[in-house]
DNA sequence: GATGAAACACTCACTGT
DNA sequence: ACAGTGAGTGTTTCATC
């Protein structure tokens, strides 16, 4: 990972359909090579994919919330994931230091729906108490940099 | 926006440098009918970009925290949009409901750094308070669905 | 890492429905 | 209005140096 993956992972953050040639002219090297930099990031899980970003407002997905959760009794993280899997409204969680134990991100299109989702996590074992935060609007969304720190 | 719009984007979105013959065969459509459906969709703005979805961790980003802010007055968003759009560790800001008024998701490569994006937040004009959640590990983190809901 | 060549994909104008 | 076809161009992906 030297300063030229940086810059074609820059490239590839910015515009992840853009040509192996395209991004050799940036960043000084022919297309073969851009491909094999490309390959060995996604190999070593640097790239972990490339997808489409969508504005979830343009289809209706208008609902989202925070909700923290907190646990009767020591849950694994691992057995949290797999509870929360397969619930597609949960977009991201994340096991968190302070008043409760989990920060829960859902989607959901509207306020009936983002109620069952709730519910099914409320539903789930262990899970004490909730707290949501609705979301009024979104003011910054974006990947984080790839820049050196 | 039907059906066949609806799959090429949940295509797109599971690999976002699909090819359009290969996502032609998928959804039963030639490959400039696909480009033009993507095309449109890019332009009316449902897909709103490509990108690289990295792996943060990977690279010594591995400080995140959910930072609640509280105004002393009213700010509009969009103010609060162009305070915020300049500091490159934050990845995402929300106006919510309930105890504050902005929910502020902070990327670090470590909690020295963090505190040093906390501090720029903490000197934007009408900052009153903020409350700091420090996320200890990622659950989940997946684009949302696509889903007829 | 570059080059060259073959396979493949993109993109256009055009045609048909 | 939207899908398919065909042709020209550009891109990917090898093997080789």
């Amino acid at each position: 990972m030297d300063d030229i993956d940086q810059h074609i992972v820059s490239c590839l953050v910015v515009d992840g359909r853009a040509s192996f040639r395209e991004i050799g002219e940036i960043v000084g090297l022919s297309a073969p090579a851009v491909k094999r930099r490309v390959d060995r990031l996604q190999a070593s899980g640097v790239i972990s994919s490339f997808t489409a970003r969508l504005d979830q407002g343009a289809l209706g997905w208008n609902t989202q919330a925070f909700v923290n959760v907190t646990f009767r009794n020591n849950v694994s993280p691992a057995r949290m994931q797999e509870a929360l899997a397969p619930i597609p409204e949960v977009v991201a969680a994340y096991t968190v230091s302070g008043d409760s134990d989990l920060v829960v991100h859902i989607r959901a299109s509207n306020m009936q729906h983002f109620e069952q989702a709730l519910e099914r996590l409320r539903a789930l074992d262990s899970v004490d108490r909730t707290e949501s935060t609705i979301v009024l609007s979104t003011l910054i969304d974006r990947p984080s940099p790839v820049d050196r720190h």
